[in-house]
DNA sequence: CTCGGATCTGTGAACGTGCACAGATCCGTA
DNA sequence: TACGGATCTGTGCACGTTCACAGATCCGAG
């Protein structure tokens, strides 16, 4: 009958059908499905053939089901969506991760979490034993993800450091060394007022970047030369200029929060007539695709982000293995990129 | 033993404890779970507590081994890699359609295909049951992924209409009547000598956006005035925009692929000292964050990318109910964003 | 010829859930 | 009281795989 029929083509073939082909058992079917020694040369050929002939691929719920993993593990982005558009780095973590993953033959899978909705969906998923570990990029203090997280005790590893998280592994830069060490080099360009646009304070990122410049200035420290702005836009980076410059006219060196926030700054500094890097030097932070738009290009920290995510990913991978969880977190290098903006 | 303790510890709590806890039957507990009849208020109130007491979340692998799906629909970007960090639009169509499935309570597992290593997993991947269906993102015409869903019969829906897909479903924007209908914008302002600088001729996009200004140049058409270029990029905007101005130094309005493109070549022409829009009006198409960053503003096509996540997500979960697949492909409409380029 | 080890194979149980079915109880009506 | 229907509950099987175990065969050494 059709309906037989119809079912017969999408029924999805199994060990079982894989066996009666091959004329052996279950068991042996599965033994050289794993690899597994104490199979004959007759059996294997056999068992080839078959599975290439009825078309058969395994069952992955089943596995998990039986296995208790799953051989794929999960990148959590928690990020509201503006962010998730824009960030200069996600992108690169995503592809670093995918292909440390990819290596050691386990699944990616990128898992959005935008709303608080997302955020309970994507708890009852993580539990559902579907992912064996997970990379959280850029979680917040607080982040009910992180608490979901730690409450099932699966591998993870965060990018970036939130200040919660205790002894959890993470893979971050130092943003405080690195904002330090490119302000000394901007210092030593021998500039005499200095002054930082400080982007996204709210984040971690955003206050190292400004506690590592004033680590640099040390005693020469004016407040009046520090603008703070919310986010690390172009358009903040634009306003965040226009409003130093006319508190401070004589400013004569610029640390952007962000690669962005310079460009919008260099924009400003050029309309008001100012030469770069004559007058004024600027340096950025991110190294992403606007340093290299900029005229002149802009001098700033490079960040490994697909560096991170490769990290991140072996991170976990150990932790899967039952190898050392090296909880303090590693820190990577970030060097600095000089270019003609100063 | 410490041991037995430890495994206690781990176990994740199943059906079965919960009924044992509530004092009922595991058909019972499956019955609440699934929101079904016929159970008393009893039953009910002891078996949520239990539930609550235990710490009871449903074991994802074996509910999709026996109902034969999981409540998840795989997103798959099939990028190389400075594609998928440069793209402007992926991110939005990411949230756009994360934001459709999560309304229908399915999780969206974004997939990334990057080496042909990763193609083949992810071939496997799609077969193993964990996925309900796809969207597919930036497919290429002959792109194995392509041929991996169709030979399993997934449901799935693309982002953007490759030539060879037949009567899958999809949803795109009409690149050809997009670009028409710029240029005739363009057209509009008095231009005499109209170029286009052509990106990416490669992909469907690309060549649908030449389509279109042909269409609207019509009888004064002349092929001195086309400039191709690769890639959908900013120094690729600023080669063409070169070697277009010294072929024809009397251009006086150029249609740009993309917003990127269109920003670089905007620099090459101020820098050569041209006003715009006084003595070249430019446009582009994307509507990216280039857009506004220039100087001054783009005047270009909106790519609705949100909206394309969205309508692919539902197009999936219409295919996923079993409703009319809608086979020839839906189109977007793309408002002209009219700035102060032209 | 017998024994023991290595090699190969098949069978049954288990993973955690949903569903069909059968059985039990309750209640209103004839 | 007896009956039929609605309501509620428990049990066994199925999903597709892996693994432990037991049984079968082979071969070389004593």
């Amino acid at each position: 009958m059709s309906s037989v029929e119809a079912r017969n083509r999408r029924r999805r073939a199994t060990v079982k059908d894989v066996a009666l082909e091959a004329g052996v058992s279950r068991g042996t079917v599965s033994r050289v499905l794993n690899g597994q020694p104490y199979v004959s040369e007759d059996a294997r050929t056999a068992i080839d053939a078959a599975i290439a002939k009825v078309g058969f691929i395994p069952n992955r719920a089943a596995r998990s089901l039986v296995l208790q993993r799953s051989q794929a593990i999960g990148l959590i982005v928690h990020e509201p969506h503006s962010l998730f558009v824009e960030d200069p780095n996600i992108g690169s973590i995503l592809m670093g991760a995918n292909a440390a993953l990819s290596e050691a033959d386990y699944q990616m899978s990128t898992l959005i979490a935008d709303t608080p909705r997302d955020v309970d969906r994507l708890a009852r998923y993580l539990s559902g034993g579907l992912i064996d570990g997970v990379i959280i990029v850029s979680a917040r203090v607080g982040d009910p993800i992180t608490e979901a997280v730690a409450r099932l005790d699966l591998p993870a590893t965060f990018v970036g450091r939130p200040r919660d998280i205790g002894s959890a592994a993470s893979v971050a830069i130092d943003n405080r060394d690195s904002a330090r060490r490119i302000t000394n080099r901007l210092l030593a360009t021998g500039r005499r007022r200095v002054g930082m646009i400080a982007a996204a304070l709210d984040r971690d990122s955003g206050a190292d970047r400004l506690a590592g410049f004033v680590d640099a200035v040390g005693g020469r420290f004016d407040a009046e030369l520090v603008e703070r702005v919310p986010l690390y836009s172009y358009s903040d980076g634009q306003r965040g200029m226009r409003t130093l410059l006319a508190r401070c006219p004589d400013v004569d060196g610029i640390f952007a929060s962000s690669d962005a926030v310079a460009a919008g700054a260099m924009d400003v500094l050029q309309s008001e007539g100012r030469r770069i890097p004559d007058d004024v030097g600027i340096v950025g932070f991110d190294d992403s695709s606007w340093a290299m738009r900029c005229d002149p290009p802009l001098s700033t920290v490079h960040q490994p982000a697909t560096e991170l995510g490769r990290a991140a990913a072996e991170s976990v991978l150990r932790q899967l293995r039952g190898v050392s969880d090296e909880s303090e977190g590693r820190q990577l290098e970030c060097p600095i990129v000089w270019r003609g903006s100063a």
